[in-house]
DNA sequence: GTTAGCACTCTGACTAGTCGAGTGCTAACA
DNA sequence: TGTTAGCACTCGACTAGTCAGAGTGCTAAC
């Protein structure tokens, strides 16, 4: 059997009517509402037909189809082509740029003001690196016994820790370490480091040891923290006021679901992954977490300084609005990218 | 009418069924089950003195009594009457503490580890200090165009931001500048700053005013930054397990209500202020937040040096196990205070 | 002051019936 | 051969009625 053009308007029509009403459609609510030209029997045998290639289902004997997920997929594939490159600015993008200084705090808004105005639940990350390198540290005196040790690496990433130390320390001394551990470590990331290398910086006298021991704990901690990425999630609530999920069943395993970060990571984690630089969409089952199936992500990867660096996902119902979710989404990332890199080199 | 010994009880009795099956109890219920040594018309007559009183409702005709908001607060403070002291040291918090070297990471660890624990909501907030004062400020050259500034202020906190500047700069001209800086700024917080100290850092030389002037933004941001608190919040997803949430309505407000940062720095706020180094209980509508009339807020503040710092709130059903989550808390306040001073003091 | 008894009320579960929306199948039509 | 009208059938949603159970308030008796 073939999906002729026919088939694909009713299913098209099928699907329209499904995402304004979260209801199964009848082939009554079709002839009348499209025009296309045929009476109800006729739709109903090419429904029939439709159901037979998987494109939509009945859950029960006497109700309307709905779309499956392989329906879902035809129809957003179909949208997908359709999409002209029609590019318009952001506007709140400027607002956020002006009040964040920091990237995190950026991609935080980002995501809260992406929630609000879809309406649907949003996931961020902040930017994750692999393997971040050393590009300076600085050892500051900041009383006789407090030592701030301030690591910048690579993407002007910076991160400080205070110590305090057992003895009174002086410049001279800080001056001597400081050039000590910048040309060991320079251009290092974590795994270059090894042994041998923390030997040398360590060296022999005893009290330099002490020192030196306690700042290499630190400069680890710091770039461990650097190669790790945060996820926050913003709008989980909007989902309760869709109508497919006013069983509570359904919405508690979908607040819990977007709750547990090991399943937000790994939503992040795939797009990452599958990043080529394109809006990717999810539909329910294709993912393989079973409390997110009956969902869609809408998910890209953002770029700093042409990196790929981490990853925002927008989830909604199955029937959401995948064609203006998606424009947005592209657009976002068109400018996003910009602005985090300028915000990344300053 | 006086609230005599058996009406003390039956009261009891009422909380104590209805905290197990969130049904309304009645007469017989009562009899049957806690030996009073009465026949259930007794208790149906001092049942109807006891919704007179105010501290029981009957939800309809011919139903059985739950407790009112009125008569939850006799409940509890009899039961935190009642408690002794009885320490014990939580064992996590050595985990915890091992993990964690930030306040801020400590406090979240905290958060998510209560909500699992207690199977409620728990909400935190971040250290918030009002008039935080600088207490060092150190320039650093990271390469001839790109500076960075570490604010260095009370409580050793640190914030740092890198300037990338139009002109190249020297390491004899950094020296300078930062001298006159702390010169004027040390011991300051943002509202003592005024106009005339701005004046004085600027100076008179061109360069050096354009330097200073995106420094001093910089100085600004931090300060303002370490005066704000942020807020997070763990568990909320497990309101909806509970019987008397399984109606959408209700958990759809709930979940809504966890999410509004303004709500959340509400209760934060409330707890902050009426700080007296006890475990607070907000029952129902005690609190003015109409989305929050169902549930209970059992809140503290935690400490820093022996200085209000941040609140803890743990949100569960009005008919929530008090007993256990107060004695919880009040122990791991006792630890927490201790282990954030250190935290801070190191 | 306590209790037994009774009439009453409300809820929830169950049943039966009706209506409307929808289907599949068949036979007739163009 | 594709399209359509007609018809029997199915299912869910709604309504009304019944019934048992849990609970109450009131009264009279202990």
């Amino acid at each position: 059997m073939k999906l002729d053009e026919r088939k694909q308007e009713i299913l098209k029509a099928i699907i329209n009517n499904y995402f304004e009403t979260a209801l199964p459609v009848g082939s009554r609510t079709i002839s009348k509402q499209y025009n296309l030209g045929v009476s109800p029997a006729t739709i109903r045998n090419e429904m029939s037909d439709l159901e037979e290639l998987g494109f939509i289902i009945q859950p029960h004997a006497s109700a309307g189809r709905i779309p499956s997920d392989k329906g879902y997929r035809l129809y957003v594939d179909m949208v997908m082509q359709l999409q002209k490159a029609e590019y318009r600015k952001l506007v709140y993008l400027e607002e956020l740029k002006a009040s964040a200084g920091r990237i995190e705090d950026l991609l935080k808004s980002i995501a809260k003001r992406l929630a609000e105005e879809t309406n649907y639940a949003t996931l961020i990350s902040t930017p994750q690196y692999k393997k971040t390198r050393i590009k300076n540290i600085q050892l500051v005196e900041v009383n006789s016994q407090d030592l701030l040790v301030i690591v910048v690496a690579e993407r002007n990433q910076v991160k400080d820790y205070l110590i305090h130390l057992e003895q009174p320390i002086n410049q001279e001394l800080l001056t001597r370490l400081s050039v000590c551990i910048n040309s060991e470590l320079r251009g290092m990331s974590l795994e270059d480091i090894d042994l041998e290398c923390i030997r040398r910086i360590k060296g022999n006298d005893a009290q330099e040891r002490r020192i030196m021991t306690e700042v290499l704990d630190v400069i680890f901690k710091a770039i461990r923290q650097m190669d790790e990425a945060d996820i926050f999630t913003y709008g989980a609530s909007n989902m309760m006021k869709l109508p497919e999920f006013q069983d509570v069943g359904k919405a508690s395993s979908i607040m819990r679901a977007l709750e547990q970060e090991d399943i937000l990571e790994d939503i992040i984690n795939t797009t990452f992954e599958s990043d080529d630089g394109n809006v990717k969409i999810v539909i329910g089952e294709e993912n393989n977490i079973q409390d997110l199936k009956d969902l869609s992500l809408i998910t890209t990867s953002y770029h700093i300084n042409g990196e790929k660096a981490g990853a925002i996902a927008i989830i909604g119902p199955k029937r959401m609005d995948y064609e203006n979710t998606i424009s947005n989404l592209r657009m976002l990332i068109k400018d996003i990218d910009e602005l985090l890199t300028q915000l990344s080199q300053r």
